[in-house]
DNA sequence: CGGGGACCATACGCAACCGTATAGACCATC
DNA sequence: GATGGTCTATACGGTTGCGTATGGTCCCCG
């Protein structure tokens, strides 16, 4: 865990904003406050950043090429089918893990910062948008028609949020789902 | 429209708090912002509460009274069994209705500030618990047994919050509900 | 009409934060 | 070992908000 006295990068701070936003929310992306849990001061952050909103709109590029393309690769790799849907019930089930852009656990913040800030919402409304195509896509291998696809993409993927939302247990979410997916996919590609 | 000069009550500050809440989330929930929404100053805020805590924790018991019983005596009033279901999905589509308490709006934002206060976690635990309570039962009366009317329960209610978060139409909302409950529900009461 | 209580306005001290300005530390390279 | 570039510390003015203190207004009731 080296590195006791060591220059910033603009990343960093990047990666330092996100957990700022899932322990406090949108309202915690704060100069001063971010400076001292990085053990620095704004000298810092005003030398990689023109002002707050360069800082916010950085994040955002970097959780819209991260959010979609880490998941999509992730899964893309698998068969096709309804693996790729348990692949994708398993990952928003597993929360607790927090790689670089903040995991799973920055969605919610995130999703309620999109809420009170227009840019926000763009690039939310993107990834869910990207994100329910490929589910859809999913669906279609297993027969579905485009429309029913869609339709139930949504569904699925409302499910994944609802579900990451409520406090259940990594086990009881992927259960859920399983269920789900049980429940809408056709029993047989007949 | 009218009264233009009124005395405030402490019922009217909680309101315009649910208003704030849902225009800018708790960070929006401050005393001096709120009073000149409210063409007022805060000499009136601190008349009817000690502080931000006090009126916070106001808003909290007023929501939680509400958010519970106003759904389930709305819908308690119905047959009971599908007829409840869809009743609960057409009242979670239909989001643009602010009643008092700041109506479907509010949850969002609510359930985003329990993330970062013990207290409000507590409120909005205790509501979801008695909703999907609520929900079990309805499925219960279609002939699941407990378990399976727990797990599908959660897994509904899941997806109407989802959906919710979704910025779907609220025909599109309705009508993704009545497919999980198509779904969901044992297909005959045998 | 003369209290007295309910409610609001204003002014104050204090703290947190933004963004800028400026000076310093550190490191490479010549 | 001087110079220039990169990054950080500190000090400053301005804004916003909290909570308190104190005085003012309005209305009711006797």
């Amino acid at each position: 865990m080296g590195k006791v006295t060591q220059r910033l990068t603009r990343e960093d701070w990047i990666l330092a904003g996100f957990r700022a936003l899932v322990a406090g929310g949108a309202a915690a992306l704060r100069v001063e406050p971010v400076a001292r849990q990085l053990e620095t001061t704004k000298g810092s952050f005003y030398w990689h950043f023109t002002d707050l909103a360069d800082w916010r709109g950085a994040m955002l590029g970097y959780w819209e090429e991260m959010a979609f393309q880490a998941i999509v690769d992730q899964v893309s790799a698998l068969p096709g089918g309804v693996a790729r849907l348990q692949a994708l019930a398993d990952i928003a089930a597993a929360e607790g893990r927090d790689p670089a852009y903040g995991g799973t656990a920055a969605e919610p913040a995130l999703r309620d910062w999109a809420r009170y800030d227009q840019a926000v919402a763009g690039v939310v409304s993107r990834v869910d948008a990207g994100r329910i195509d490929f589910v859809a896509a999913c669906f279609s291998d297993l027969g579905l028609d485009p429309d029913q696809a869609g339709q139930v993409a949504r569904l699925f993927y409302a499910a994944l949020l609802g579900l990451q939302a409520l406090d259940g247990t990594a086990s009881e979410v992927a259960a859920d789902l399983r269920t789900l997916i049980g429940c809408l996919a056709p029993p047989a590609p007949a």
